[in-house]
DNA sequence: TTCTATAATCGAAGCGCTTCGACTAAGCGT
DNA sequence: ACGCTTAGTCGAAGCGCTTCGATTATAGAA
């Protein structure tokens, strides 16, 4: 494998020339830098990644922090990892996946000192995030796809959880639902401060007392079978429930089914939509799911560029930026046919 | 950030000691050994990963290629990323994305001549494949989840196609069906001679023969109305079909809506088997579908473990594994109660 | 006792790059 | 004709490690 000696030499010229016309750190006349072109390709070279990165102290490499099984990812959360990737690769990085133990921050401490990688995107943020309370105190360039509570000063890129259920509760509400349900994670996921199940729940009885309906809330387990009891449980209580808005992918079978067990059919005697969910999701369902979508690749694309753009630049201008959920409407949703509480 | 020179002087031992101290490469006294790893927490010290790979020509970093949006990857494919980096990190290892261009072997010659990364592991391998040939011609140490035509001396991993359908029609021969559909991917991923696509039908063609049963395949695209159109196809040409077994899981909701369009229902009327594919999926429809899940996690994980012990051992000791799905029961399937072809 | 193998350590030479401080030869205003 | 900037280039000093070839002390073999 040549090396940057080896083009110098081949070139007749200072192996700092040849470094300086690849970076274009100093000018180098045209004629030469042709030379030096022309013999790189000619001898195949190709810049040694890590040497540049040692000398430079720029390895122009990230990370993408992603919890290990919390949860089990799904295929949302698979298009933050891909989508990163390439943003990160069009812009001339590598990103590296570090699955990473939430609790763990020796673990991260380690990653940041390393020197392997000039900076991070975390994913998965909570409310109150150990890790996040660590890269600021060590000063490590961090960005975020979700957020902390204490976003001060910090760039993130994070669903807009509080559009995102006021929207699709005026959608409810324009077809006629009065009675609405919020389908959440779980409890724990809940009490652990994970965004988006906090925020979702307080945007859900904003929204629904905003618009004057009658507006429960319910956590659930990822699972069909939490999703069947939740539904009927939730019907008990409120037997004048005609639609229900789920955060819960895994539950929503769970609904289905159960809606079926009554002989009810959706959308016609209950309207059922997913949030935070993907297209891949919906169309698994039959009838297939009326959807927010989450736009998961912009997610990971920003979240990646928003933490390479702080390190290009050295001027900390800190973008925060909420993207919506797009809501679809597919066939599990519509107007209440059937008289409520019957 | 203090360097292996702060250790040395502070511990009062040459700086290659310490070096020696940390690799274990050649006999340091037990006392030293002490001395100097307490120097190094007491200074906080972290060896200088691209110093480190530059002095010992190691980068302890493998890159993943995986193919960029050929198909959308599906949480199956999730499981490899995620797996993968877990069984690298376990091992000391940094896992890269690399989102690769299946037809671009220039991209790939770069990042194997960037010294960047000390082998790869490739994901969705086609019968013939560029990349392999690169790889192959250039003599970088790589791994296969999934495999080319000709694996000779080529470590893999890769699902027992084969044998998962052979075990998929014998259940359904047992449950007493006769004639038996395979929905295949689409034409054209199969021309392209991916090679689940192709070893998978050539299984289900053997094991239906060999079974003595009527069998008929089918390609189809990765969407609901295309099995919705293809289970009507299926139908109109066998009517005597009372069992489908489909590697494509995007067209199920289809089928499931066909089946109900007929007024039959599952498993009774009709049943349905999904293979290679996984328990989120399986999960999401109504009634849960029985299907041969992939050991994505296991394929991840044995593909990152075998090119890491490649690199480990100089020996080319060549693992070539297949993994058969796990048969799983749910209620999708059963005896068929309908008399055939009414 | 003398010779040689082995344990324990040191110093120095890289690994392939970036970058800093020269240095030279023009080019320009005065 | 004078200094003064600027484009274009060179050489050398690192970046933080690994590794090779000594060197010394210690012990077992002859």
């Amino acid at each position: 494998m040549p090396t940057m000696l080896d083009v110098a030499k081949r070139a007749g010229v200072a192996l700092s020339t040849v470094s300086y016309a690849i970076n274009g750190t100093r000018p180098i006349s045209e004629e030469t830098r042709q030379r030096i072109f022309a013999v790189m390709d000619e001898l195949g070279y190709r810049p040694h990644a890590l040497a540049r990165g040692l000398a430079s102290k720029r390895s122009r490499i990230i990370a993408l922090l992603f919890p290990v099984s919390e949860r089990g990812l799904g295929s949302t959360e698979l298009a933050f990892v891909t989508s990163a990737a390439d943003a990160a690769r069009e812009n001339g990085y590598n990103l590296v996946l570090w699955p990473s133990e939430i609790h763990d921050p020796e673990e991260l401490r380690r990653l940041a000192q390393q020197g392997l990688v000039d900076g991070m995107v975390v994913m998965e943020v909570r409310l109150k995030d150990e890790r996040i309370d660590l890269l600021r105190e060590v000063d490590f360039p961090f960005s975020m796809i979700g957020r902390c509570a204490d976003t001060d000063g910090l760039g993130y890129v994070d669903i807009d959880f509080e559009q995102t259920v006021r929207e699709t509760v005026g959608y409810l509400a324009d077809l006629g639902h009065t009675s609405i349900a919020f389908l959440n994670q779980s409890q724990s996921v809940f009490d652990a401060g994970y965004g988006p199940a906090v925020r979702t729940q307080v945007g859900f009885e904003r929204a629904v007392e905003a618009a004057g309906l009658k507006g429960v809330t319910r956590f659930c387990h990822a699972a069909p079978r939490a999703g069947y009891e939740a539904f009927n449980k939730l019907l008990a209580e409120s037997p004048d429930l005609t639609a229900i808005v789920a955060m819960n992918e895994r539950a929503v079978p769970g609904i289905m089914q159960a809606i079926a067990d009554r002989d009810w059919s959706v959308p016609d005697d209950f309207s059922l939509v997913g949030i935070v969910s993907s297209v891949q999701v919906a169309e698994m369902t039959v009838p297939p799911l009326t959807t927010a979508d989450a736009p998961s690749a912009e997610l990971g694309r920003m979240g990646a560029e928003l933490l390479i753009q702080q390190l290009e630049t050295q001027e900390h201008s800190v973008v925060q930026e909420l993207l919506p959920c797009c809501l679809v409407e597919r066939c599990s949703s519509g107007p209440c046919l059937r008289e409520p509480g019957k």
